[in-house]
DNA sequence: CTATTTTTTACTGTATACAAGTTGTATTTT
DNA sequence: AAAATACAACTTGTATACAGTAAAAAATAG
């Protein structure tokens, strides 16, 4: 019975933003409001709203007299997203330090601690919201209304280009992970310990690590493969 | 015949920014669907969406069950602002040097000549519109969707600090306001030649000056009164 | 057979009626 | 008289039916 009537607005937000971050809805999908109002249990009127809603955080794109998109990934979105992630990240990370209360720090460890888990035994859409999660939590510590309409768009596309980039069984990811694991339990340290100059510094650390990662899948080694030869058979 | 049909939504939604960032409608102000869906022509199904999107963009909150509300202006707002606005506001300065088109860089010229004219001939809220629309034009050049939202959420509460402290008939004031005007003139020029470095800077003293202005204003000199002489009859 | 126009179809946008919830008031109880 | 409860008026949330619009299909002209 957890259909529980004036809930089925929040879990259709839920469902559609995970399915967002996760990838499960590509960018630039269409959306069937029948569709989903019938799987939902809603009318078309509370869906409508929820859409222009998640259009407003950053998830949908709207366009009058046309289905609802899932927002765009474009070839420019990399650049004007590492260009922007450093400088917003610092200084969320900054106040996070400044103003973290106890209560917001035990949040970050529950987080981490998911995280951690979702690393030894999760998929990897689980280890994308946990990572999510984390994140999220340092920008509700930050505390300030003007950045973190910014900080908050730039979550949805670091889930995105994470999945996008994301290859399982590969030596180079797993240790990524693991280094970004050591990252976050340093930030909990920093704004544990009130540094906002550590913590500042771990954001840019921890974007250049994403920022290397996603450049060596980018522009990738070329195969050392004689002219002629036949296609390898399935790179691992 | 201006109300053709499908402009009464956009004509809503216009009225609502302007009047929110002129403060006609107060920080914290009671909207009633009733009385804005029988203004406008309109039911309150596309009323309601467009609280929706304008909550997305930092103008109203929603409670569930309660009447939108104008968003919040609160002590800490000051604060927060001015932590935030040179930050980001150097960002898209420099970003917009860097990709300002031609036909953006008419546009601001445009802007800055109807903001002259209402310094010259204007009210209030014509100078605080017209202002607003200058900076607009400025995040629209930077082109980078991970800082817009944060800007434009950042312009709504400029506009309406601007009004705050505005003093009609002040010295300081009308000097101030010039000296922005000097200032939106030379951050013309550094976007059209593609400055960033001077760009950059011209956002920090655009900021300073704003916030110097608004420091006399919280913290006056103290009236030079004698104890127990009668109030002073309007001060100019 | 192609191109253009018309008709159909499906979907988005809006209005209205109704259900659910909140608030203020009046009545009852202590 | 003060507090608590019940009721009434009003506001918000939802469903459904209908209108408007754009894409798709069919039909006609070249």
């Amino acid at each position: 019975m957890k259909e529980d009537g004036k809930s089925r607005k929040a879990d259709l937000r839920e469902h559609l933003k995970v399915s967002i971050l996760t990838l499960r809805l590509c960018p630039g999908a269409d959306l069937d409001e029948a569709h989903l109002s019938d799987a939902f249990g809603l009318s078309r009127t509370p869906l409508r709203e929820v859409f222009r809603q998640l259009a407003g955080e950053g998830y949908l794109d709207l366009r009058t007299n046309r289905s609802a998109r899932v927002s765009e990934m474009s070839y420019t979105t990399l650049r004007d997203f590492f260009l922007a992630a450093p400088m917003v990240y610092g200084a969320i990370l900054r106040l996070a330090a400044l103003n973290a209360t106890p209560r917001q720090i035990d949040d970050l460890k529950v987080a981490q601690q998911k995280f951690k888990e979702a690393l030894r035994t999760g998929s990897p859409e689980d280890r994308a919201l946990a990572n999510n999660r984390f994140h999220e939590v340092t920008g509700e510590m930050s505390a300030n209304v003007y950045l973190l309409p910014s900080f908050n768009r730039l979550l949805i596309d670091h889930a995105r280009i994470g999945m996008t980039f994301y290859r399982p069984q590969s030596v180079e990811m797993t240790e990524n992970l693991s280094e970004a694991s050591r990252q976050h339990d340093a930030i909990i340290a920093a704004i544990e310990a009130r540094d906002e100059a550590a913590a500042s510094q771990l954001a840019t650390d921890h974007w250049n690590l994403s920022r290397d990662q996603i450049a060596l899948f980018v522009m990738p080694e070329a195969l050392n493969v004689p002219m002629g030869a036949p296609p390898l058979s399935k790179p691992a």
